[in-house]
DNA sequence: GCATTGACTAGGG
DNA sequence: GCCCTAGCCAATG
């Protein structure tokens, strides 16, 4: 348990229910970019029900990982109201969550 | 402490 | 658009 998995963990707890956010992302928020894998590392570590892992998927809108359980995860996702397709998100970009985002929705019409 | 593994990402075929 | 390879990082044996 590194300084970096607690910034992981505490980042992915910050995710809002309706939002997803990526590995590299989360990563890159907990200070280590780049660590992507180790993210994925600690979520299955974590195991910890607090974090909500499943609104973490990888960069590609893929769900991923989650022990196999793709098909839980994305009915986790859907039940918060993000459409997921057969393999990933729709409307993943605007799904996609970050702290610092603003850049990421660009909402700044 | 070194080697292997894995919920990843980006690039090439 | 999908599959394979190389790179990165942390956890585990």
């Amino acid at each position: 348990m590194t300084d970096f998995t607690a910034r992981v963990i505490a980042t992915v707890r910050r995710i809002p229910p309706g939002k997803v956010s990526t590995y590299g992302d989360i990563a890159e928020i907990a200070g280590r970019p780049g660590a992507a894998r180790a993210v994925g590392n600690i979520m299955r570590d974590c195991r910890a029900r607090d974090v909500p892992c499943h609104r973490v998927v990888a960069a590609a809108g893929r769900l991923g990982g989650y022990g196999g359980a793709t098909a839980l995860k994305r009915a986790l996702l859907e039940a918060e109201g993000i459409v997921v397709g057969a393999a990933r998100i729709r409307d993943f970009e605007g799904c996609r969550w970050a702290p610092r985002a603003r850049t990421v929705g660009k909402r700044r019409t």
